[in-house]
DNA sequence: CTGTTAGCGCCTTCAG
DNA sequence: CTGAAGGCGCTAACAG
């Protein structure tokens, strides 16, 4: 007995979810009208019109865009975001203006977490692609394990990197200005007359750790001033590691005036380090100088001085959506792929991000 | 003309990302055969598996999970969640509590950005239930206008609510402990001998303040202590108001001496307040006392004496996804909706979250 | 071990 | 204006 019981109350446990057969049953037509009508579609006999949505509602019928996307000439309208780290306050707003750019052009996004690790960043991917995503945009996990993210290994997704690239791959990238960031930050410390100046910053197979490293080092070489080796700390990819290392560095025979943090974890360990070494010295001991690279919330409200030097991750965001959005429609067909830089600015006295 | 081209050079642009079909002409099977092989199964003689693989892998093939989830029994394997504002640090973390859940559960998380707006969460969670998804995690943005977080308009998925409840709605919701923990904070201040404590929240339509605040209350009547109405300063939804609305109180002529901030967002501003109006006092005027909820990076930082009631977000995002998979495994089918309530810390000297 | 049939939900095409 | 046929990609169920 799988004969149907009434056709007007409607079902209280509904097994699976209503399919437009049912709509066109209940509603007294074929599929094809009701099709039609949900689909605002033109030639339709205002009764039947009526007579279907009230089905439909009366059901809660929604249409099945997997189903749906099954059809030529159909799209997903997904898009695929892998984060090395979502919970980093950074990159939950460069999501938030990918969210912001997707959603305006009716796309979705389908996020996830590749924890650093080029081989979940793989299954990631793969997953998207198996799910027809219309785009990935990726920020690569590891630029030395990125066969996976090559374009044709992609099956023609568009892909565009956001916030670090992978030099060998031709690809649409959107980075920040690292290399002048932290060019100008260091140069404002030496001009300032600082001669040792620490650097801070996370382990260098991160390309966005290389290049502010570069760019330190490019600014002691255009003003004449050597680098202390013992000075430059990378691998600290958190706050406490980077608490550490300055500590360690302070209490060093040739010990920094000055401090170039180069991201934000590295920027909250050196206040801390820096923080808890004024209690222990003398009023009469200079401060230690810091610049950090990275904005953050409470920035102005240190307790130790601070510069930073500010960028808009939510810029960001939007960029790499827009890019992709433009590749996705076919706006920028065969053009090769670009790399743009997003600017920074070097706050004296920190405030907000522009 | 539209005659395949050789059979051993892959396509250079493949217009369409390869089917089933394609790979098993091209390892001359059955797509049957094909769809044996790529999906683990036995029974197929190992020559052919060597052929379909190599055809699969030469073609990029990947299978279509949309066109998967078609078939009877198959699941989408995503899950839809709505965030009131997902560049929140606070919420960046529970989202990616979620994403762990479900990343070991195999599924896929697809978010929208409600931005408090019911209407948009509306569209979201229409969208979401269009493509299937097992299940919904919710931040509920307005309590008021919830009728399409109903179970009965949902189609059957699954839905649980974080962070906020909806009164009147019987569906799983993970909560923390907003009661207990503003109860907590205001009695410690009560105790410490305050008198006049400000409250900085939230407007009350978002539930989680409207608790905040009743716990501050409760703590008073509990203490025989009268709440000083004029020190209960609601809607600030940003640090600026805040901190606009404590100088103000700061500048009354009953002030507080103390302040309960009943989140981040107005604890922030809280401080500002605080840090500014001491730069314009005397070394001798008592500190203003401040207990914040939630706790959050360089709380104990603060450049003004600072405790927080802590707890931990990502936890929440794990349990809520937690629960939602028990329901979509049927592993709690039958059971009624249950609350649950996350311990909060109150931490004189702030530290990291748990 | 392998292939054929059929249908998941939807909609383009074409015939009434 | 409406409906029937067919196929998008995939795979159970059932032959061979």
């Amino acid at each position: 007995m799988n004969a149907p019981s009434g056709d007007d109350e409607p079902a209280k446990l509904p097994t699976r979810p209503p399919t437009i057969k049912d709509v066109a049953e209940r509603a007294q037509v074929s599929p094809m009208t009701a099709s039609r009508v949900l689909a605002g579609g033109p030639n339709v006999r205002p009764q039947m019109r009526r007579r279907v949505e009230h089905a439909a509602s009366e059901l809660g019928y929604r249409r099945n865009e997997n189903a749906r996307s099954l059809r030529p000439g159909h799209k997903s309208g997904l898009i695929g975001v892998t984060i090395t780290n979502i919970a980093n306050p950074y990159y939950a707003e460069m999501q938030g203006g990918i969210e912001e750019i997707a959603a305006k052009a009716n796309r979705r996004i389908i996020v996830g977490n590749s924890n650093e690790d080029p081989d979940l960043e793989r299954q990631l991917v793969a997953d998207f692609i198996g799910r027809r995503v219309e785009g990935l945009i990726v920020v690569p996990a590891d630029p030395t394990h990125a066969d996976h993210l090559a374009p044709e290994s992609l099956g023609g997704s568009p892909i565009v990197f956001a916030s670090r690239s992978v030099p060998g791959l031709d690809v649409d990238t959107v980075l920040i200005d690292d290399l002048g960031g932290a060019y100008e930050a260091t140069s404002r410390l030496l001009d300032e007359g600082h001669r040792q100046i620490a650097f801070l910053g996370t382990r260098t197979s991160v390309l966005t750790g290389q290049r502010r490293l570069q760019g330190y080092r490019n600014a002691h070489r255009d003003h004449n001033v050597p680098v202390y080796e013992h000075l430059v700390r990378t691998g600290q990819q958190e706050a406490v590691g980077a608490e550490r290392a300055l500590t360690e560095l302070l209490a060093h025979e040739i010990p920094p005036t000055a401090v170039f943090s180069a991201n934000n974890r590295n920027t909250v360990g050196a206040i801390r380090a820096i923080a808890r070494i004024r209690s222990t010295r003398t009023s009469e001991t200079p401060a230690i100088r810091l610049i950090g690279f990275d904005w953050f919330e409470f920035a102005d409200l240190s307790p130790v001085p601070l510069s930073v030097v500010a960028h808009d991750p939510r810029e960001l965001g939007r960029r790499t959506a827009q890019m992709l959005l433009d590749r996705i429609d076919g706006a920028r067909g065969g053009l090769a792929a670009e790399t743009v830089e997003l600017p920074v600015y070097l706050q004296l006295t920190p405030e907000g991000p522009k």
